[in-house]
DNA sequence: AAGCGGTCCTGTGTGC
DNA sequence: TGCACACAGGACCGCT
């Protein structure tokens, strides 16, 4: 599930693999992928165009290309975007392929088909709901202890579903959300505006720090993510909760417990992040 | 009007 | 051994 660390992770890797180079064509195989515009307007309009940089914002995609075009990619949950030479085997479920003027192609895969990819004028991202309603980005100079904190007390919400809710911070996953929430040690059913100053501090705190050593270990691989280059994440060897349900919490050996919250499989330290 | 549950999808793991 | 089914979850939509 790419989150903010994978998402930059791919940015970081595909970047510099694939600034300067324009498109020759592009091949569509499951037309719902292209969210907008209509498949065949979307290749014509690719077609030609030059990738000049790349962004992150939240767990969005954004390639910006010559003619003030940006194509916007969200990968969801099994979604992959792989830099590769156009010999290379054909991964199962290729549904997007962009052809390079160096002879290699940018692919884009995903089982579950639940990403999606767009191509927008700059001027027109806002078409884009879920990307005009982001949150703050955790590592913007407006996200301050002072905002988190204010942000919490006007939500009265069970604090995991507020971090999950990419209008409140965006970038975050049910991976990091559960990591964090365990840095900050508070419990995941503790109501946002219940917050104390001392442990909203502590969660805004382990929310940069945990996403960014996610970043310096090049993202989590529980199943499917891979980076630009194709290359597994290390940071799901340094998880503490997240996926460790009855395995010995690092801090206290109390054994690690999972909840349904919202939908959510959510792991925590019961002693560690006592209510 | 915030918050919950259903929906989209397919591969994997579990139980009989 | 083989089948059936629950489960995994990010974002969005509709309902309360």
């Amino acid at each position: 599930m790419p989150e903010l660390p994978e998402v930059e992770t791919i940015k970081r890797t595909l970047e510099a693999r694939i600034k300067g180079l324009s498109v020759v064509s592009a091949e569509i195989f499951l037309p719902k992928l292209i969210r907008m515009p209509g498949v065949e307007e979307f290749k014509a309009l690719l077609t030609g165009r030059k990738f000049l940089s790349l962004e992150r914002r939240g767990k969005y995609l954004l390639l910006r290309l010559s003619h003030g075009l940006v194509m916007v990619i969200h990968l969801r949950m099994t979604g992959r975007l792989v830099y590769l030479p156009a010999s290379a085997d054909m991964a199962p479920h290729t549904h997007l392929i962009i052809n390079l003027d160096d002879g290699c192609q940018m692919r884009y895969s995903d089982i579950r088909r639940f990403g999606t990819v767009s191509l927008v004028p700059a001027s027109e991202l806002d078409k884009l709901s879920g990307l005009r309603s982001l949150g703050k980005e955790p590592f913007d100079r407006e996200f301050t202890r002072g905002y988190l904190l204010k942000q919490l007390h006007s939500h009265r919400v069970i604090l995991k579903t507020l971090l999950l809710d990419q209008s409140f911070i965006a970038g975050l996953g049910n991976i990091y959300a559960d990591e964090v929430l365990f840095r900050a040690r508070i419990h995941p059913q503790q109501r946002s505006n219940m917050l104390t100053q001392r442990q909203s501090a502590r969660l805004f705190h382990a929310i940069r720090e945990v996403l960014t050593e996610g970043i310096e270990n090049r993202g989590t691989t529980l199943r499917d993510y891979v980076d630009g280059e194709g290359m597994a994440g290390n940071y799901q060897n340094l998880l503490k909760v997240h996926n460790r349900e009855n395995q010995p919490c690092s801090v206290c050996s109390t054994n690690i417990v999972r909840l349904r919250i919202s939908g959510r499989s959510t792991y925590f330290c019961p002693y560690c992040q006592r209510m």
